[in-house]
DNA sequence: GGGTTTATTGAGCGATCACTCAAGTATATA
DNA sequence: TATATACTTGAGTGATCGCTCAATAAACCC
């Protein structure tokens, strides 16, 4: 009996996704994502419920494609390479937005909105895993000291990663070459 | 003949900037401003104009402090120790914002407020060059290998010192431990 | 095709945004 | 003390914020 929605929810959720990585949170109205999902307000409420619920969908969206590239990535060319390679990838000249969307996040949500700054802390929690298990799996493989806490070597790793981020989000700095930087240091932990 | 003004303009800067700081250009309603800064609409517009002039004010408030803490203090102890020393002193528990500010500001703005997220990058810049300078002045004291390129060192160290700032907002991650292992790489740069 | 159920629509809600301005007040000079 | 000059005040501006809901349209089952 029931008519069925036409859109397709998860397109949608991926085009919130970049709206607010590229914009941040308050810098995305619901105007904005009305006209970009092409949404009147009463189905975009049927849909989601609140802004911040569609954030938070963003956000899974966003951490789950990154945990899902890293994990088929190491599968082709190992852990270590993978790694390097991200280091190269999210420095990507196509990319329209190349800082970390959960750090972003985080940074901009933590003094007003506990919850959902919480949410991407939890999901930076969960990429640090991933680099942790990547390490792991790296010394395993002899690519990595096995002496060095690979805990730690990924706290390191994201840090790197989400300065690189920055960085590349300006046009007066070198990103490439700052991603080699890094990646040679990968190297140097060779036993 | 005329009244003086009861404010203390400088200060209320320094206390805007933190707000801003923290909270960030959007999270910080004019209304916050003149709770905090004890000043009404009135005053604070014939004070500074307007909110995005005030956080102009406030950029580089910050980068000039930060660009005076690391001249006074290489003036101590040295580039090298300057450089090392910063990577603990942003990481200080008993600071209420950790990640810089620049770079947040930048982050938020780039893609909504062109000219102040530009004022940033400038400061970003300006930090780099101080960086920079210190690993100059590093190499002619035989501290730093001198054949490497100090603008490159710079833009590794403002990177990394971007990460660890970000890192350091969180709570589950030892940003000490991370302050230390990033110090440790600078000594590796001993000839 | 009739009846039911749900999606879609868009005008409009109260709240808050950055900001203005005319009236009132305090101070320095004369 | 009188006057000129600027600072201080806060009610109020239009715009936009996230969000609601009653009315309408479309798809399903029988």
């Amino acid at each position: 009996m029931p008519r069925r929605p036409s859109f397709d929810r998860d397109a949608l959720i991926e085009q919130a996704r970049d709206l607010f990585w590229h914009r941040g949170w308050a810098g995305t109205s619901l105007k904005d994502l009305e006209r970009e999902l092409k949404l009147k307000p009463g189905s975009f409420y049927a849909a989601f419920g609140s802004k911040d619920a569609l954030y938070a969908l963003a956000l899974e969206r966003y951490a789950q494609d990154g945990v899902a590239r890293l994990t088929g990535l190491a599968n082709e060319i190992g852990p270590l390479e993978t790694l390097k390679t991200q280091l190269q990838h999210v420095v990507d000249p196509t990319r329209e937005t190349k800082a970390c969307m959960l750090a972003k996040s985080y940074l901009e949500l933590k003094a007003q909105n506990d919850e959902l700054a919480d949410h991407a802390g939890g999901l930076l929690k969960a990429m640090e895993r991933c680099f942790a298990d990547l390490f792991r799996h790296a010394q395993s493989e002899g690519q990595v000291d096995p002496s060095l806490d690979p805990d730690r070597l990924a706290r390191r790793y994201q840090s790197d990663l989400m300065g690189l981020r920055v960085s590349a989000e300006r046009d007066d700095v070198d990103a490439m070459e700052l991603a080699r930087d890094i990646a040679d240091d990968l190297d140097r932990l060779h036993p």
